[in-house]
DNA sequence: CGATGGTTTAACTATAAGGTTAATGAAGAA
DNA sequence: TTCTTCATTAACCTTATAGTTAAACCATCG
C-alpha cells in the first residue's frame, strides 16, 4: 500500500490526465489524489508539462507496444489479426479512457507521438505487408493495402470506446448491455475483417 | 465580407474551439480573430461556456444530420452504405478537426451530445435494422447487428482523421500521399464493408 | 438639432492556477 | 549528540484569464 512518493504522484497524475486531459487537469487535484503537497509535484517532476510528458509516454508506449507485438506474432496473418483484435480490445477495456487521452494529445501536439510511434512500430507496416503477401500467395487472403488494413483494425477496435456516449445513446443500451456489446465486439470485428478479406 | 458581428464572433469561436478544444481556447484569441473587443463576446454570448455550447451544438448537429440523412436514403442498404461512406468522408475532409473536437467534448461532458443525438437519430437504428432485414431477405446481405454495423461505419470513416499523425508516421507518407490515402479510402472502406457483408 | 437606445471599447477586477521559497521534519553519518 | 542531506510542507508570488463596468460611439427618430 505504501508506495514510494514518486510513483504515487505518477499514478495520480495518470488518473487525472487521462480523465481530464492536459488543459483540464489541475496540479492541485493531482496533489490531492496523491495525498501530498503541491510543491512536491514540482520537486519530483519540475513542471506540469514534464509530468504530463512522463505519463503520456508511458501510456502511449504501453498501447503501442502491445498492439505492435500482437501484429508481429509468428502466425499466419488471419490468426494474427484475430489475436490483435482480442488483445487490443481487452487492453482498452481495462483502460477505457486511454484512447481518447492519446487522441487528444495527438491533436494538441501532433508531433508528441512521433518519437514513440517511430520507436515501437519500425517495420510494422512492412511486416504487415509481408504477412499479407504470404497469405495472398497461399490463397487465403485477397490483397489489401497494409496502411488501410492497419487503419481498419484500429478504427474498428477503438470506436466503441471513444464514441461510447454517442453509440450508447443512439442504441439505447444501458451500461450492462454496452459491456456485453464490447465483449461481443471481439468476435464481431474478427469475423467482419476475415470475411472482408476472403480472396 | 462585412458579416454581422454575432456571426463573426461565432465563426471565430468555431475555429478556435475546434482547433483547441474548450479548455485550450482563449476568449482573447476568439476576440482577436473576430476583430472585436473581448467584452463583446460576453455581450453576445454571456460566457465562454455558452459560446462553446452554441458552437458545439451547431457542429454536432451538422455532422449528425448529414450522417443520419445518408443512412436513411431510400435505397437498398448496400448502396446506402456506400453513400454514407462517401458523404461522411467528404464531410470530414472539409472539416478535418471536427471529429476530434466532438470526441473531446464527448469525454469532457458525455451528456452534452445526448440531446443532439436523440434529436437527430431517432429511429436511425431501427431504420438500419429494417434495411438489413430487407437485404437479408433479398439474399444480398448476411445478417449483422445494426449497432455493430453503425460502429463499424463510423470507426472506419473517422479513424484516418483522428489518428492521422500516428498513421502518417507509421506509414511514412507525406501530406500529399496521405491526401491520396484519404481519397482512396472512400472506395476501400465501401468495398471492405460490402465484402464483409456478402451472405 | 438633440434625445434615445443599441453597440463597442478601454480599463479594471477577481480569481484560479502554476510555480517558488524558506522553514520544518526525519533519518542516517560522524 | 550534532551535522548533513533529502523529503515535505505552508505560505507566498506571479501571471493569465474569464468576466465586469462605465463611458464613448453611432445610428435613428422626434
Amino acid at each position: 500500500m505504501e508506495q514510494d512518493t514518486e510513483t504515487r504522484i505518477f499514478e495520480a497524475a495518470r488518473a487525472v490526465f487521462v480523465e481530464q486531459g492536459f488543459e483540464g487537469a489541475r496540479m492541485q487535484e493531482i496533489a490531492d489524489r496523491a495525498g501530498i503537497n503541491k510543491a512536491l509535484l514540482h520537486y519530483y517532476f519540475r513542471s506540469k508539462a514534464r509530468l504530463f510528458e512522463a505519463v503520456f509516454r508511458a501510456s502511449a508506449a504501453e498501447v503501442l507496444s502491445q498492439a505492435a507485438t500482437a501484429l508481429r506474432q509468428d502466425q499466419p496473418l488471419p490468426d494474427r489479426l484475430t489475436t490483435f483484435v482480442h488483445t487490443y480490445i481487452d487492453l482498452i477495456r481495462a483502460n477505457p479512457h486511454l484512447p481518447a487521452f492519446v487522441l487528444e494529445e495527438l491533436r494538441r501536439n501532433p508531433d508528441a507521438l512521433k518519437a514513440v510511434v517511430a520507436e515501437h512500430t519500425p517495420g510494422l507496416l512492412d511486416a504487415l505487408g509481408r504477412g499479407i503477401e504470404d497469405a495472398v500467395a497461399a490463397g487465403r487472403l485477397r490483397r489489401i493495402d497494409p496502411a488501410h488494413l492497419l487503419a481498419h483494425l484500429i478504427g474498428l477496435c477503438i470506436i466503441p470506446f471513444i464514441a461510447r456516449p454517442m453509440l450508447q445513446t443512439a442504441t439505447q443500451m444501458d451500461d450492462a448491455a454496452y459491456d456485453a456489446f464490447l465483449e461481443a465486439r471481439k468476435e464481431e470485428v474478427s469475423t467482419f475483417i476475415h470475411r472482408a478479406l476472403v480472396p
